[in-house]
This record gives structure tokens, C-alpha cells and sequence, in this order.
DNA sequence: AAACGCCGCAACCGCCGAGGT
DNA sequence: AACCTCGGCGGTTGCGGCGTT
């Protein structure tokens, strides 16, 4: 037996809220307070349902709702726990006094959203957009050159190479706790940017892609590669198809807070001793035409101050580990 | 001044899970 | 166990305001 919907929809008004239906709800709610939404509408004489009562009353009527802009503090703190919690905006309305889950969630979508992706972030993972490491192209182009694949099988990634130092010295909940200073490292991390790449062959191609993108991660305290050597971290079935998808930040699996729950309670978080924080290739490989900001759209990755030491260090440091079982067709 | 398009926000929809009966 | 209510969520829509042409 399937369930009955909340309300029925014959004869009920839909729509904006006028001052009169306001009113009736108010003044019913401070006589018997909220609750039983369902027989709340026909009690207090209002053509609604009592979904749509709960929502007005929630949203707009509550008395202690924060109307007007959100201050920096309040935004910081959006991102922050956004970070943490992800999109659980009724997790974080908890902890912004006077502000409606439908309201963050409004906010971030209009506003946070665009100025974390116009400053290079990822708004999902919170970390540096990676649009230019372009995975797909270099599989394509691997794939069309079998010589190199096996220069390909050879590339390794080893992620706590590519840490910033500054966040290897940081003790991530203290950071946490001090909004403006996570602020500011969140600013540091340069804008990914598009590039184009040489004709001298895949592994140049590749070092110098990778070169840039180590380039921002050495700058970036709050993200790295998590490709461990198994194909279900690294290598999706599809080249469409996700990996997992972590909104966070950190991986540490307590807080100095008391009242954000506990990390481990999201599926998206690391342990503590991994130190860092999976990556969303997906969220890469969905994101590569929306680079913000042109100042960034270089012809090409490499920094001219750049030697080859440097280059050959990179180089080094990135290596993909593709296993031997790997099925080339899943690419296909 | 009118038309148009964009943007922000309130509100809705469909679904789900928790908890009570 | 089945059903029901409620609250929460992500996604979406509709409309008014505003800027541009």
C-alpha cells in the first residue's frame, strides 16, 4: 500500500504567502505552538498544506530568524562547516543562529558557490580545481600510443610529496577553529588553470601538466592524490563515472568543537593518520571548461624559473601505478 | 520607455529515514 | 510488520527586481 501524500492536493493554495495567511499562522502558533502539521492548516483556517505551513513557518515566520545579509563571519563560518558537514544544510543552520537551512542553502548556491569557483576552488571538495590535469587526455593519448603506456604504468603518485609543508605543521581543527586563518590559506591556493600542451610526446606532455599541477599543489595545504594502488581508487570503470566524491577538507577525525559532530560520521572523511584528503577526480573531470579567471589561461604549464632538476623531481613524484589486471576496454 | 535577460530568493516537489503507533 | 507523521534533503520552479540594450 503506497503512502498517502501529506496533504491533498484538491482545493489547496499554492504559491506565495499572503500577509493575512501569515498572520493566521503566527497567531495560531503562538496559541497552540508548532506541531501536528498535518491537522495545523484545517485548525487554523488556512487553505494549505501542512507541509507548506511548516516550511513558511520554518523558513520566514519563526520569530528568531535573521533576516538581512549574511555578515563575513557568518559566510566563513558557511564554508567552514560546508567543509565539514558538506551539504547538510540543516546540520549547519544548527550552528548559525537565526539562519534557515533553505536559506544557506540559497546563499551558497547564489553566492559562496560562485565565489569559491571564481577563486579556483572547488565548491564540492573545498579543495583547488584541478581542471588542467586533464586525466582523460592523457589516457586517450596513452592509448593511442602504446609505447607510452607502459611509461604510463610506471607514473606513481606519491601524495605526502605534494603536501605544502605549511600544512604538514598544522594542526587541522586548531585551523579549523580559527576561521579567518583557514580563510586565508583557502585564498592561497592559485586558480587551476587551461593549457595547452606540447607535441613532444606523452611524457613530456604528462610531466609538464603534472609539473603545473604540482606547482599548485605546492601551494595548496588542502588536497592531494589519494590513487593507492588498487583500480577501485584510481581507475574508474568508466571515464564518466565518479570516484567518490569528498566535500572536505580535512581528515582528522575530531574536532576542537564540540558541537560539530564527529567526522567519522561522514563517509567522506579519511583517518586521521592519513594526513590528507581524497580527491574528486570527478569533480575535475566534470569542471574543465569553467576555469574563472583568464588572468590564468596561460599557453602553457611550465614555469620559466623552473630547471630540469626540478622538473625531472616532479617527475618523479607523480606516478600513477596502473595494475596489470587493468581491462584497457573499461577506458574504451 | 519598453523589451529583454539575468539573478536572487521563496516556495514547491519528490523522495527518504526516523520514530511512533 | 505495516502504516503514518514529521522533518530533512537535493533539485527545481516561478516570480519580482534590476540592469542592459
Amino acid at each position: 500500500m503506497g503512502r498517502v501524500p501529506c496533504c491533498d492536493k484538491n482545493g489547496l493554495k499554492k504559491g506565495p504567502w499572503t500577509p493575512e495567511e501569515d498572520h493566521k499562522l503566527v497567531s495560531f502558533i503562538q496559541l497552540h505552538g508548532p506541531g501536528n502539521w498535518r491537522s495545523l492548516p484545517k485548525n487554523a483556517g488556512l487553505q494549505r498544506c501542512g507541509k507548506s505551513c511548516r516550511l513558511r513557518w520554518t523558513n520566514y515566520l519563526r520569530p528568531d530568524i535573521k533576516r538581512g545579509r549574511f555578515s563575513f563571519e557568518e559566510e566563513e563560518t558557511i564554508i567552514q562547516l560546508h567543509s565539514i558537514l558538506g551539504n547538510k544544510w540543516s546540520a549547519i543552520a544548527a550552528r548559525l543562529p537565526g539562519r534557515t537551512d533553505n536559506e544557506i542553502k540559497n546563499y551558497w548556491n547564489t553566492h559562496i558557490r560562485k565565489r569559491l569557483l571564481r577563486d579556483g576552488i572547488d565548491p564540492v571538495t573545498h579543495a583547488p580545481r584541478l581542471d588542467l590535469l586533464d586525466l582523460s587526455s592523457i589516457i586517450s593519448s596513452a592509448l593511442c600510443n602504446p609505447s607510452t603506456l607502459l611509461n604510463l604504468s610506471t607514473l606513481k603518485l606519491q601524495e605526502n610529496q605534494l603536501f605544502n609543508p605549511l600544512l604538514q605543521n598544522q594542526d587541522v581543527p586548531a585551523l579549523l577553529s580559527q576561521p579567518r586563518q583557514f580563510h586565508n590559506l583557502v585564498q592561497q591556493v592559485p586558480a587551476c588553470t587551461t593549457a595547452t600542451t606540447s607535441t613532444g610526446g606523452f611524457i613530456d606532455q604528462t610531466t609538464q601538466v603534472m609539473q603545473a599541477k604540482v606547482e599548485g599543489f605546492s601551494s595548496n595545504p588542502t588536497s592531494t592524490f589519494n590513487c593507492q594502488n588498487s583500480p577501485e581508487n584510481f581507475v574508474p570503470s568508466s571515464l564518466n563515472e565518479s570516484l567518490v566524491s569528498l566535500p572536505n577538507f580535512y581528515c582528522n577525525g575530531t574536532t576542537t568543537d564540540p558541537t560539530v559532530p564527529e567526522l567519522g560520521e561522514y563517509s567522506g572523511f579519511q583517518s586521521a593518520n592519513n594526513g590528507y584528503q581524497n580527491f574528486s577526480i570527478d569533480s575535475v573531470m566534470s569542471t574543465p571548461l569553467l576555469s574563472p579567471d583568464p588572468l590564468n589561461s596561460s599557453s602553457t604549464y611550465l614555469n620559466s624559473s623552473s630547471t630540469e632538476d626540478e622538473r625531472e623531481c616532479y617527475s618523479s613524484l607523480l606516478k600513477f601505478e596502473i595494475p596489470e589486471s587493468l581491462d584497457i576496454d573499461d577506458f574504451l
